[in-house]
DNA sequence: CTGGATCCTCCTAGATACTG
DNA sequence: CAGTATCTAGGAGGATCCAG
């Protein structure tokens, strides 16, 4: 039993730490936000409503379960409204809400200064990549 | 060899995938904004310099390596220095890049934005969810 | 103190195939 | 058209040990 303190003790911390983190809103959102296809998605329903393939041409290289679980949980928090129209192929539309168009102020922002500033991130990483081909030549 | 056919497509459809999201410059920095580590330590940064185990204990639940890893990537991006002093126990400092500070920026907004829609989200949640009671009896 | 190296374990994205 | 169900490989990330 001694041997399994450390592991017991180990063990509780995660969990407290869990509990710590499910407790923190910020924490909550800014998982789902750092989502790769959550921003592509808002990104791509910022120029206005779109059909289910249409989102998934659009997103480019999302496969269907993505997609699909991407659509919901926004749907879920309330980023976008899910509205079909049951005509003999069904048609489901998708569209921001004011709350999602909010948030698709900010994924525009951070697409651009990506934009903007990737030159200046492609070079820092070319200095740095040869700096660090000098520091294995010289050691 | 006919029946290698669709799947040779599919494989080529791939490989071409693949080199285009390489070529894309939003795509490969969204891929990193988008990392859960690096928004939490550039916010933590944008605060001020700060050494190795403060990162550590600031950024809360992120392994030595996770942050090791985190770092380096962010300082190849020039998005971070990395300022060794050798003393008698090393002392290590990070400090935001000017680069880093306009990202920072916006890691900033969208947490702000975070922590204003909580309530919103949570809300939305909550109406969908009970939904989904409804719709789960109903039928 | 600040990591590097290694192993090992989940988790989940994505491919595939099927349905209303 | 718009999904759902199932399976699996790969990689992210944690634990552990070691070094400068």
């Amino acid at each position: 039993m001694a041997t399994m303190t450390a592991a017991q003790k180990r063990e509780q911390a995660r969990v407290e730490y869990d509990a710590f983190l499910r407790a923190c809103p910020t924490n909550q959102l800014l998982d789902r936000l750092s989502d790769k296809w959550v921003s592509l998605v808002v990104a791509a329903l910022a120029a206005g409503p779109m059909r289910y393939s249409d989102l998934g041409r659009k997103v480019a290289g999302v496969s269907p379960k993505m997609l699909t679980q991407t659509l919901r949980s926004l749907e879920r928090d309330g980023i976008l409204t899910r509205t079909v129209t049951p005509s003999v192929p069904v048609r489901v539309d998708y569209e921001l809400t004011e709350l999602g168009s909010s948030l698709a102020q900010l994924m525009i922002a951070v697409k651009t200064w990506a934009e903007t500033n990737f030159d200046e991130v492609h070079t820092a990483r070319e200095r740095y990549d040869a700096g660090q081909e000098n520091a294995r030549a010289t050691s």
